[in-house]
DNA sequence: ACGCTAAAACTACACGTGTAGTAGTAATAC
DNA sequence: GTATTACTACTACACGTGTAGTTTTAGCGT
């Protein structure tokens, strides 16, 4: 099974761990920028959120505060997101390609590189 | 101003007033495929949520029917949600594509249709 | 004209998410 | 060793979404 469905507030804090580590739930609250930083408390009742769902866990302690850690990398989150965007629009990469383009998201050099990779894993099919 | 955000179920009854045109209640319901198919009072309840927000409109009355219309097309929903994914991604539109390539989303043609868009509308911007 | 049926209009509720307060406790500073 | 501080653990609540029941009304058939 997949993990969970994130949320835009823990993928935020998610950002902070893989980005740096693991962190403490103050460390996590101060990656925020200062001006759309939430309380204390609100960070760390995500943080226990998502421990809940196990996408983090507690690794060890620093004086009295938990440390925590990422159990789901980035990609994988990623992954998550761009499948349900799939859903939503009818399962259709095309139509996702063309808006990013039209709306200027991805440059020529983008598109050339995802050819490259592209072709690279035809190939490997093709060998296998 | 941009439209609100249209949630998973009520893009699915915009889907069907955008392939259908519009629609009563009771024809959106029906669209459904019978496995998933909400209460008749589920999809009216998201009518008129959508009809507050702003995005569909009574236009006439078959017997004592309302016949709902959309107000917002299916590709400037597309862009929404694409737009929401990209700040859920950090707003990398590569980032996307290469997802899209690894999980076969999308085919090498897809990616030169997108190539070939570009190009044009690179062109475009040139010239004025 | 009247009853039937289908739709309209309204109400309700559970779950997820964002938000944060409060009460208790543990490390720390002196 | 006691006071301060900072963190934990718990509780609360509002809003959006999905879900559907109940009550009221309007058109339709005879």
């Amino acid at each position: 099974m997949s993990h969970p469905r994130l949320s835009k507030l823990e993928l935020q804090i998610m950002e902070r761990l893989w980005t740096a580590g693991a962190s403490s739930v103050r460390e996590i609250q101060e990656a925020f920028p200062e001006r759309r930083r939430p309380a204390y408390t609100t960070v760390q009742t995500m943080v226990y959120r998502l421990e809940a769902k196990g996408v983090v866990r507690r690794t060890r302690k620093i004086g009295n505060a938990h440390v925590f850690e990422a159990l789901v990398s980035r990609g994988a989150a990623e992954r998550r997101l761009i499948d349900e965007l799939l859903a939503l629009v009818g399962g259709s990469g095309r139509t996702v390609v063309a808006h990013l383009v039209e709306a200027g998201n991805v440059t020529d050099e983008d598109l050339r590189a995802a050819r490259r990779i592209l072709q690279q894993s035809t190939k490997k099919e093709e060998r296998s």
